[in-house]
This record gives C-alpha cells, structure tokens and sequence, in this order.
RNA sequence: UCCUCGGUAACUCAAUGGUAGAGUGAGCGGCUGUUAACCGCUAAGUUGCAGGUUCGAGCCCUGCCCGAGGAGCCA
C-alpha cells in the first residue's frame, strides 16, 4: 500500500493508500465518525461508519485525543462535503501515541498562552500557513539573487567592531580578546565582499538589544543585505524596486491558497509593480508639517509619520536624501548637499513601515576617517573597513532588508511575533 | 526607560464592597454526513504575590511580580 503525503492525496484517487501524521480534531454522529488528520504537508478528513470497519477499529476513535500520533489506511475519495475536497474512507486505524491533555483547543486563546505555547502553536493551520509563505519570500529572495548572479557571502555573528552607532548591542566575552558583540549588520563585511566579488548579499540572523516593545521589532531578526560595487544610489533603489516586485510577485504566484487562508487581499499585493513612489526627506517634513505632525527637519522620522505618508501611496514608497545627522557614518554625503546623504528607506504601504534602508557608502578615505572620529568610534576597529577605501576604492551601494517586516506585510499579519518561528523579545526568551 | 491597559477554573471571559459563574477543553451518556458539529449530565478555584482599609474585598488603597499596546530607536 503506497504511502502519501497529504498534499499530493489528489494522486491517489480511488487508491489504498496509507497516512502518518496527527489528530487535528474529530467529530461524530455516533455511527459515523469524522476525523480531521495533519501531517505537516496538509489536512485531509477521513471519515468511517459503524459496521463498514471492524468494531474495534470503529473504537478507537473513543481513545483518540486532539495531537494523537497515528498511522491510517483508507481510500482517496473526492468528495465536496469535505473541508479540503478529498476525503479518505477508512480501513485501519494504528495508534502511535494518545497524546494527554494538548492545552491549545480550536477555541480562542489568548497572546501569552499561545507565546508560551509556541512549540505547540506551530501546528496550527494559520501558523502553517504563515511559515510557508516565510519559505516562499526567502526562496524567492535567494532565487533572484542567484539568477542576477549575485554570490551568496556569509557575514560573521560574532564581531568585535560595532557596525553602526545608535544601537544597543548583545555582548558576550570572547577569551581572552575582550568584549565581543552579536552582528546587528553585515553591512561592512558585505562592503569587503563586494570589493572582491563585485555584487554580493548575504542572508542571516540580527541581534539588537534596543529594548523596544512594538509590534515591529524583535531582538533577533532576519537579514537580506546586499552590496554593489560600481552601483551609486540610483542604481540601487532601482535594484530594490526590481528584488520587491519580484518577490512578491512570485509569492503571490506560489502561495495563493496559504495568503488566501490568512484573509490577504491579494488586490494589494498585485499592484506592488514598477516603478515605486519617491519622495525627497526635505517633501516628506514639508508634508508631515502641513498636515499637523510636530516632526522638524534634521530628525528620523517617527512609526506615525511613515504611516502617514506611506497611506497616500498603494506602492512602496521611497523617501531618500536624508540628513547626516541621522544616519549612520558609513552613508556618502550629497556632492551637491552637504547636509543630506545618499541614502534612502522603502517603506511599505498599509502601516507596515520601514522594511528596507540602503545608501550609497563613503568611497572616500579621509572622509569617512572624519566621520568616524566625529561619532567617536574606535579608529583602529575599523581599520580594516578603511583599508577598502586605500585599495582601489570604487562607487558601492547596498541596502538591507528585513526579512519578519517583510513577511508580516504579505501576510498581512498585525504583528511581527508570528513571522518567525520563534520570536526572541525583550520580555520573551521561552519557549 | 517612560505612558496606558490587564492578571478570576487547564483555556477565553463574567461577577453594584454582600453565597465566585458561563462557554470551551476534560470525564460519562446520546446521535449514520459532521464542518471550531450538536444535545444531556459530572468534576473542576489559595481571584498574580505581600500588606492595608472595612462588620465584610475578586472589586477600594500601597508596594512588588508577570504580560499586552504604544513612545523613543530601528529592519
């Protein structure tokens, strides 16, 4: 008897066939029972009836229990009455384990419960749903790397030079070297690696231990961060707008029935399409202030301001040129604007906010020398950065995107804690 | 770190300062097409912790602990 996994069951049609998987829940008239199965790769319902099955196998539904670990035969059945379309009648029934007492019911629950119980919460079919869709966007994002030719370059997580100022990071004693940090960015290393292979990205976990309590940030979060030598800014927002389209685009190709059962407008999402909307820093305060915000020019912009100007959009919006003064040294300053640098954030329609930041970066020894002095940081940890500027310096560009900010605007999900499968926050390190 | 809200049965929530209750889940029984099935019965509580006010506190007051939403900061 050929075994089978759930989603690929419409091959076996009029077949015996055998599944393994879990009891998601069950149901009964009394001489017919209904069992609703989960093997990770889907959900079928099988169904049997008193006296077309041995009585003992009839019995053992009275012993199942929701989560109960099982291995059952029946025959592939289309049938419309069945939640999922195809329905297995069956023959044998074969017990792996009664599971005791699963606490999540398919009733409601509420955040800290299902966060407490998020080894068991994955099994859900929502959270199913939301963790195939995660495997669609990094697939898709590595695929239209690798199709441009990019190389995939592994930055390293445990660093001793910071990468950006601001920022609060994780430390950790490294032997007897002193303090080492968990990487916030890759950034500078993609710079070394682009100067080596010509455009590169790489894709890893991120650490910042800001303690910030919203439902757009966690502790440790996901990358994709790319770098382009000969690339200036222009070039890469352009590069930025080709990778978003292209990974929703083909998301919402692979994952129309997942994005559905999350309750995605999908009209949103197809029209994520060339070019995205551009607006200078300088219009986006000009804008916010006529409109009632307290924002002055010089500072970042707020979690309300990108709201408000990413809802006058149904594109991703770019706001570029910001002021020196907040962001990071590395960012080149305008030739023609002193104040401003070359850099810009997308930001995503519908409330999601900032979901990438990139720049063109200082090509220029003595000046990048200058700003970091200015910031304060340590001259000889970025040694090696400066060395990129004595040893053929070029033009270079990248941006770095949030891989959870990203994911929870597909999905449309309020919050970034169910993007990935276990979310670290500042008040959560279990399960 | 700051502001706001919350913590009552395993879960989700009720309960004018006056006998702590319902639904879900669990257990038992019924039902031959159920769709978070339905119907009946049963068990289930140190009301987050420590004090205080009061004849009497789940409810009012103080402190602490835990969580959520937001701010700042960021992807």
């Amino acid at each position: 008897m050929p075994f089978c996994y759930i989603e690929e069951i419409g091959k076996y049609v009029s077949q015996k066939v055998t599944i393994k998987g879990w009891l998601y829940n069950k149901r009964s008239s009394g001489k017919i029972h209904f069992l609703l199965i989960r093997d990770g790769t889907g959900m079928i319902q099988s169904v049997m009836s008193k006296g077309e099955v041995p009585d003992a196998v009839f019995e053992t539904y009275d012993k199942l229990t929701q989560e109960s670990s099982l291995e059952v035969d029946g025959v592939v059945r289309e049938d419309k009455r069945a939640p999922r379309g195809y329905e297995l009648t069956l023959t044998d029934i074969r017990i792996i384990q009664i599971a005791q007492d699963y606490p999540i019911t398919p009733k409601e629950h509420g955040t800290d419960f299902l966060m407490d119980n998020r080894h068991l919460w994955l099994r859900s079919s929502r959270q199913q749903a939301i963790m195939r869709v995660r495997n669609e966007i990094i697939y898709a994002m590595r695929t239209f790397f690798y199709e441009k030719r990019f190389i995939l370059i592994d930055t390293p997580i445990l660093t001793g030079s910071i990468g950006e100022t601001a920022t609060t990071l994780f430390e950790t004693q490294y032997f007897d070297l002193g303090k080492a940090y968990l990487a916030q960015t890759g950034q500078l290393y993609n710079e070394a690696a682009a100067m080596a292979f010509g455009r590169m990205y790489c894709f890893g976990p991120t650490f910042r231990a800001e303690k910030s309590k919203t439902r757009r940030h966690l502790t440790e979060f996901w990358m994709v961060e790319a770098e382009m030598a000969f690339y200036d800014n222009e070039d890469n927002m352009k590069l930025q707008e080709e990778f978003i389209e292209y990974v929703v685009q083909r998301v919402l190709d692979k994952s129309k029935k997942e994005l559905v059962s999350l309750e995605r407008d999908l009209s949103k999402l197809e029209k994520i399409r060339r070019p995205f909307e551009r607006m200078s820093y300088d219009e986006a305060i000009n804008h916010l202030k006529k409109n009632g915000s307290k924002i002055e020019w010089g500072s970042d912009l707020g979690g309300e301001d990108e709201t408000i100007l990413a809802n006058l959009y149904e594109k991703p919006l770019f706001v570029y040129n910001y002021p020196r003064q907040c962001k990071a040294f590395y960012m080149k300053p305008n030739p023609q604007r002193a104040d401003v640098v070359l850099c810009s954030d997308l930001l995503a329609p519908e409330g999601y906010g900032e979901i990438v930041g990139g720049s063109q970066r200082d090509d220029d020894y003595d000046s990048l020398v200058q700003r970091i002095k200015e910031e304060k940081l340590p001259l000889d940890a970025y040694k090696w950065y400066l060395d990129l500027r004595k040893y053929g310096t070029v033009i270079h560009s990248g941006f770095g995107l949030g891989v959870e900010r990203t994911v929870a605007w597909i999905c449309g999900l309020p919050h970034i804690r169910e993007t990935i499968p276990f979310p670290r926050m500042i008040y959560r390190l279990y399960p």
